[in-house]
DNA sequence: CATGTCAGGG
DNA sequence: AACTTATTCT
DNA sequence: AGAATAAGTTCCCTGACATG
């Protein structure tokens, strides 16, 4: 793998940023894939070796050391793959909370899902039709049960496929129409459709500043659970902020991370919140305040 | 050695 | 990642 | 007007480096 000195390396592409929707596209041309639950990477192979890059295009070679040298084994002189850096339970489900660990300490108990070829031994992939591309990214990297895997898709029927991840337990779905060249940024040719939860949580407080985001503070079973934002219709967020004045507190009704300090509106126990929130994590992930109650 | 701030990802 | 706001497009 | 797009913030988590 040597060449003259400067030649030119491949460089990174900014990825495809999918709209995310409430419910899968259902017409036969767009196809389905698992959401896996970890890091973007691309990872690119040229004449001077391997490296990997984060969603904003930084080299994380280093973390990922194992997976950089396991797409140089793969048979091919040069690629730009598109994936996701996942940490893999014993059954193969992406579990997000064992990345950062795994990244420093355990490096090789970190796989690459690719689901994209853009480039390939010098040719620009991007606008052939997705869904020869994937063929061809499955002869480079089949059987790919090892640390390059390879992200698996079904064609149509995409309620079906939403119950499956549903009930698997995953994070969602990503659906791609299949003839779709691929482009950098968001582009409605992929779309994520996301597994949701539901529950009731205790409002301890109110972060808010003008020309912001306004953010609730949450506990459930006592113990502080994360903060949501606050998303609420007008009415009902006219109503809120009257309710808040009327409960007003000195202190939090439950312990918080120190992290909170005095721009916070601290509120008597009793208002109950309903909040959506990702599914999978004990504390609140990407949470919003969709209604509360006197509790 | 403990704590603080920043960078970087979602 | 999410959200808000502003801007552009249809 | 409404939908799509872009830009600018905030939150959560961890590690690295700086500061005390």
């Amino acid at each position: 793998m040597r060449k003259p000195a400067g030649e030119a390396r491949l460089s990174f592409i900014k990825p495809l940023d999918p709209v995310q929707v409430e419910t899968p596209p259902v017409s036969d041309d767009w196809i389905h894939e698992i959401k896996y639950d970890g890091y973007r990477t691309q990872l690119i192979l040229d004449w001077a070796g391997a490296r990997a890059f984060s969603r904003n295009g930084h080299d994380w070679s280093k973390r990922y050391w194992p997976i950089v040298a396991a797409a140089e084994k793969l048979p091919a002189k040069s690629f730009i793959l598109d994936g996701e850096i996942i940490a893999p339970e014993p059954d193969g489900r992406p579990n997000f909370h064992r990345m950062h660990s795994r990244m420093v300490w355990n490096a090789e108990q970190l796989a690459f899902v690719a689901f994209d070829l853009l480039d390939l031994d010098g040719q620009d992939l991007r606008s052939v039709p997705l869904i020869e591309r994937k063929a061809k990214l499955w002869e480079l990297v089949k059987p790919a049960k090892g640390i390059i895997q390879y992200s698996d898709h079904v064609e149509g029927n995409g309620a079906a496929f939403f119950e499956q991840v549903e009930k698997m337990g995953l994070e969602g779905m990503v659906s791609k129409r299949r003839e779709s060249p691929y482009r950098s940024g968001k582009v409605d040719s992929w779309v994520k459709t996301k597994c949701w939860d539901v529950g009731d949580f205790e409002l301890l407080g109110i972060k808010r500043e003008p020309g912001k985001p306004a953010a609730a503070i949450m506990a459930r079973g006592g113990r502080y659970a994360g903060t949501a934002f606050i998303t609420l219709p007008s009415g009902l967020r006219e109503r809120l902020w009257k309710r808040v004045e009327a409960a007003k507190a000195s202190k939090p009704s439950r312990r918080v991370p120190s992290a909170f300090a005095d721009d916070v509106e601290w509120l008597k126990p009793g208002i109950i919140g309903r909040v959506k929130f990702l599914r999978g994590e004990h504390t609140l992930r990407h949470a919003s305040l969709q209604d509360f109650r006197e509790g």
